[in-house]
DNA sequence: CATATTTTTGTAAACGTTGCCAGAACCCAG
DNA sequence: CTGGGTTCTGGCAACGTTTACAAAAATATG
């Protein structure tokens, strides 16, 4: 390996200097600067970001936990916060999680010890040593920004959508276009935004003088099969819904699948609505009527706080609620 | 923060007992051992890994390159190389490229400077270092790894399908199923395994006796819109085609959409079958067929390759051609 | 041309670990 | 209790940078 030190002998010059060359140029006279440059080219000397970042301060490297990085919504959040990152001069390395603690605080752990500045989260587990700290309601251990879920009683800044008025939203769009009949599959409650989506439903049912029947909410897990599923224990209900909600386009799609299967169509006997606004499901059949997370303002609104807190700029926001919108397509049309 | 130093104060003793307690437990004295353990304990010690890393030679890093992490092909390889790898004991960092040459540099740069050991190539892309070796005829800059595509010329590992073979296969069944006037929607040519896939159409046509018309070979570039483009095009046709060999399940899935749009049905007036096996595919109307890449045992052979070439084990194989397989689903069926 | 001032350079001390090596402590046999 | 052999431990030199600080060189000033 080629160090800072070959070059300094090579291009005659003190390891300071070309430290210098590289790091502020103007500082060094033209002829040393290009000798070092020429020694840099001849040897093909790239400094070692290791030992750089021993003596640095700060690596501008941040970690994104994924849940799943396979999930297109998680996927396409975290592509929008590459973006900003790279504008923003920092490197992105990706950690998924799949559900396990485990390996969720391996990577809280890279930044503890300096791999990395910060921590952007997606998912809604939090780190063991972050939970730690709430409980004792200590400050965070880390710089941290939450994105999709937020915690009570976590004081971090985080970047959510509002999940009980965008589900209410939905459930009043499928009231909207006549349906009484509403269920609803929801995703795994260990998410306090399924909790937040369920509450929606309720709401939008409430108000509108509804009552949802035993077993017209079925629990889901987020997968296309768990929709698929569900949809077929409601289509066996006595009281068949006329319309379901689901907590987002996989659960959706699945279930689409599911009402095909039996012979029914859709919107016409039953209307679906999901969440998320997944690009496949605008191509699913009949395109799915849902609701539009703002995936890369979610993504460049989680960055530009990460970054905020890593430089000490001030925070304009701890807590950023960014827009949903529903997006009506075939799948809750009228009645064909 | 705190230190080994810290550490080595608060129990008593010198840091090189610190720094074996923690590395080799075994080899100090469970007395001095357990002191340190409290000290580390109380004082909240962890590790600083950049430090670490300067004095190991090796890092047990990784990073995957992907051209497009919200591309569900490309995420579920990565999802299981994150397994096998964590299995194996190496962190994992991803890295998206976009297309971008500038950022894929940019990432092969951080295994020059020492942040990563090695690095699994999933695109079409090379790194301009790379490259420049290739031509060179020298040997790899770098432990690297290619999955899904091979170049001809650079001696480096890789793990593949046929994809002229799958090609060929998939529109051998079209054929089988008595479908003449096959047409095909191609990836961007810049892509190898797009020009393979173009190939194998090729072939299995001249086998069988039909020669494709004027027009129905069309460009798509790997997205659900310009499968639906491409489709619309190839509706359009004098001679329209009654069955469409797509070069992925994305714009298979947009294909369709052209065709349910047009009033025409699947696979009554056109079959269609598609290249990967997305989950979502599974889930089109009608189902798609498709060829099924094996994205666990590409993503893993990848890793194992790359473990094998960081740790000088002998690589069984330097070229690994997994096998492919036919998956039948409606949209190719019999004619309804 | 000497002196004061500014710019450029080099020396050496960090950064937080690990691991070699030598010395200290321990154990057992005689 | 001594000596020889183990087992543990501590000191210290790396690892490849960056950066104070001081020294040297260049430039400006009188």
């Amino acid at each position: 390996m080629v160090t800072i030190r070959d070059i300094a002998k090579r291009a005659g010059v003190s390891v300071a200097t070309v430290s210098r060359t590289l790091r502020e140029p103007e500082a060094v006279r033209p002829a040393k600067r290009d000798a070092v440059n020429q020694a840099i080219e001849e040897m093909k000397y790239v400094p070692n970001a290791i030992a750089q970042q021993l003596r640095r301060p700060r690596h501008e490297a941040i970690i994104v936990i994924v849940p799943e990085i396979a999930n297109p919504f998680f996927s396409e959040i975290v592509q929008s916060i590459e973006n900003v990152a790279h504008e923003l001069g920092y490197r992105v390395l990706i950690g998924e999680t799949q559900g396990k603690q485990e390996r969720l605080d391996y990577y809280a752990e890279m930044v503890t010890s300096r791999v990395a500045d910060g921590l952007i989260l997606l998912g809604s587990l939090l780190p063991s040593v972050v939970r730690a700290t709430v409980k004792a309601g200590k400050p965070l251990p880390m710089p941290l920004v939450l994105a999709c879920e937020s915690y009570a009683g976590l004081n971090c800044p985080h970047v959510v959508i509002d999940n009980v008025a965008a589900a209410k939203l939905a459930v009043q769009h499928l009231i909207e276009v006549g349906r009484k009949k509403i269920a609803t599959i929801t995703g795994p409650m260990v998410n306090s935004l399924c909790a937040d989506r369920l509450r929606g439903y309720h709401s939008a049912m409430v108000e509108a003088g509804l009552t949802p029947e035993a077993g017209w909410i079925v629990d889901g897990d987020f997968t296309i099969e768990s929709g698929h599923v569900a949809m077929l224990r409601l289509l066996e209900l006595e009281s068949r819904p006329d319309a379901v909600f689901c907590a987002n386009d996989e659960m959706a799609i699945g279930a689409q699948q599911a009402i095909h299967e039996k012979g029914l169509t859709i919107p016409g006997d039953i209307a679906i609505v999901g969440f998320d606004d997944l690009r496949f499901g605008a191509y699913a059949s009949p395109p799915l009527t849902t609701i539009r997370q703002p995936t890369n303002e979610l993504g460049e609104t989680a960055m530009r706080m990460i970054d905020a807190m890593l430089h000490d700029k001030p925070l304009a926001e701890q807590s950023v609620v960014l827009a949903h919108q529903l997006i009506v397509r075939r799948s809750s049309g009228v009645q064909d």
